[in-house]
DNA sequence: TTGTATGCGTTATCAT
DNA sequence: ATGATAACGCATACAA
């Protein structure tokens, strides 16, 4: 495979590469003749443009840097964030970008996020996950460089997040008029995320505004977002002499802990207690009982966040909201029981 | 944050941009003072090399291209490649090597995986899962290249992969030994993959070797990879007057399905059937029973793969062997029980 | 409408 | 040991 460029191309076609660079990026005046002719020509001999030239000379890279915290510890194991990355890295790649994970360490240099998608030339960032304690998370979204996130909420930061209040709200609803039940416990997750935080809110909020009685032994805290902070949690619930009725659950990762204790001490879910999660993680529907859960919908979370990106980049101009709200939906399966 | 580059900087220490681009480089001469002198310099104002002018010149670019076939439509969210990309991203990572997923599309342009890599100069690539129909692939491993692949084993491709052979083999040694139980089925994943196909190869020659009988209609086809096919495929196996003892199936994800398939029907496992699954994915614990499985440490086989193709790259002439085996370790869990 | 020249930030070859 | 200079492949302002 010979090496070719716009020069050995101009001196094929008998052009100047100025033309074909314009044929190439749409720009200028050429004839339609010229134009079309040195087009299919290139379709014919499949000449690419090489990136790196053009990004040394302009300062777009057609290329997203990711940010995927790995706080969790588990990266691209995570099985909600994991399917939110999935979706928005299709949808951008179909629209001709394509994704590189941002990371501290380049070649042997340490580098500030900013710093490092300066060097990129990223044409945005997206926040899978990030960490509120993160300085570089705060210069970069006080930078020009447009940023999403799916997960944090932060002034000057667009995100695409699930609707946490209104879906606790729709989950007591649900717990009150079709399970028919009002001693709803909670368990908490780690509130250094937003969206438990909001979960937890919400719940407070709409137990009292429903006027259902909150019961401050029938709230535990899981101290981590996976199974064993779940398992422990529930440990300290069923300290107390009553259960709750309904138990709802920051998030799906954490109801599979609760689930195996609760089937561990021989509580029957859910003739003894309901469960109600939160993500509809696709194990949810293979456990034993099957999770009733409140699912986030992880492809429009996904595209969402594409779109709202890609408009940034493309239309800086177009006002995009702060915070983009995205509808979850109530998932029924075995782990509750309507009345 | 004023714009800095190798003039810039020459002029602000007084020296020639070529001295500065050879420290940093490590090459040619350049005496033991300046070049700390420079360094200083150059970590005191964060100065980073543009990597596009640099790729633009050689033909590195600190870059590992990643292939990850979504044919099983899944991508990142396949609970078992996604871990072992996570673990290799890790270790590159850490080597100063980033990753970016292969597309074959590159803004407007459609292309192939070598003229991708060419394109971007990628060091080397990673296959995570790939098709086998894919002639984009024979025409990658045909190049100059490295490649290296955790899924495929093809000639002129160097793959690290879990030892099936000895993995099914100390399955069906721990069934005649611990559980005491000659009658072992099997649930045949698709023979597209490679991994599958050792898997049987492995079924029925163990099987001969240890004089235990074959009976084919303990042997049912699962046609996918997930959770569906698993539940079809042993509604196949309930067709019979009678099961088998132990139950081995291809993947932990099918196993899902098989174990709800006999929960469906009220079949005990592990009392009336025995089920030991493939790959220890998170879930296999959390499930109900939890599942016996040969687990793959994808750690050890993201990490073996990172190394393997860091080494091709950095020292093209050492030999590494065109397969490296992994070991793999029995995890018992529920749903089988020792004699 | 088309061609020419210059710069983008490096690396590498050659002088000095 | 150090400095000057020519590529690398493209985009673009300007000239023709």
């Amino acid at each position: 495979m010979k090496k070719q460029n716009i020069y050995t191309l101009a001196k094929e076609l008998d052009v100047s590469p100025g033309t074909i660079s314009k044929v190439l990026n749409n720009t200028g005046k050429v004839s339609e003749a010229t134009r079309t002719r040195i087009l299919e020509y290139i379709e014919k001999v499949g000449y690419v443009p090489t990136m790196s030239a053009r990004m040394l000379k302009s300062k777009s890279s057609k290329t997203i840097g990711v940010i995927f915290s790995e706080e969790l510890n588990i990266g691209l194991e995570h099985p909600f964030f994991s399917s939110v990355l999935q979706h928005f890295k299709t949808y951008v790649e179909n629209e001709g970008y394509e994704l590189s994970f941002i990371v501290t360490k380049l070649g042997k240099n340490r580098l500030s996020y900013l710093k490092w998608c300066m060097n990129k030339k990223v044409d945005g960032v997206y926040i899978v996950v990030g960490n509120y304690n993160d300085k570089g998370i705060e210069e970069l979204i006080g930078s020009e460089i447009p940023v999403v996130s799916t997960d944090m909420v932060l002034k000057g930061l667009k995100a695409v997040v699930s609707d946490n209040d209104h879906a606790v709200k729709s989950i007591l609803e649900y717990s009150v008029q079709k399970l028919n039940k009002k001693k709803i416990g909670m368990v908490v997750g780690p509130q250094q995320s937003k969206a438990f935080e909001q979960r937890f809110n919400a719940y407070k909020k709409y137990m009292n505004a429903f006027n259902l009685p909150i019961n401050e032994k029938h709230i535990v805290y899981a101290q981590g977002f996976g199974f064993t902070s779940g398992y422990q949690a529930t440990l300290n619930l069923l300290g107390n002499e009553d259960l709750p009725e309904v138990l709802f659950v920051s998030s799906d990762e954490i109801s599979l802990g609760v689930l195996k204790a609760f089937q561990d001490h021989k509580i029957d879910v859910p003739n003894q207690i309901q469960v109600i999660g939160f993500d509809d993680i696709p194990v949810a529907r293979y456990v034993t009982p099957s999770l009733t859960t409140m699912m986030q919908d992880r492809k429009i979370l996904g595209e969402t966040a594409a779109k709202t990106l890609l408009s940034m980049i493309e239309n800086p101009d177009t006002e995009v909201p702060d915070v983009t709200l995205i509808d979850t939906k109530l998932i029924k399966r075995e782990s509750t029981k309507e009345a």
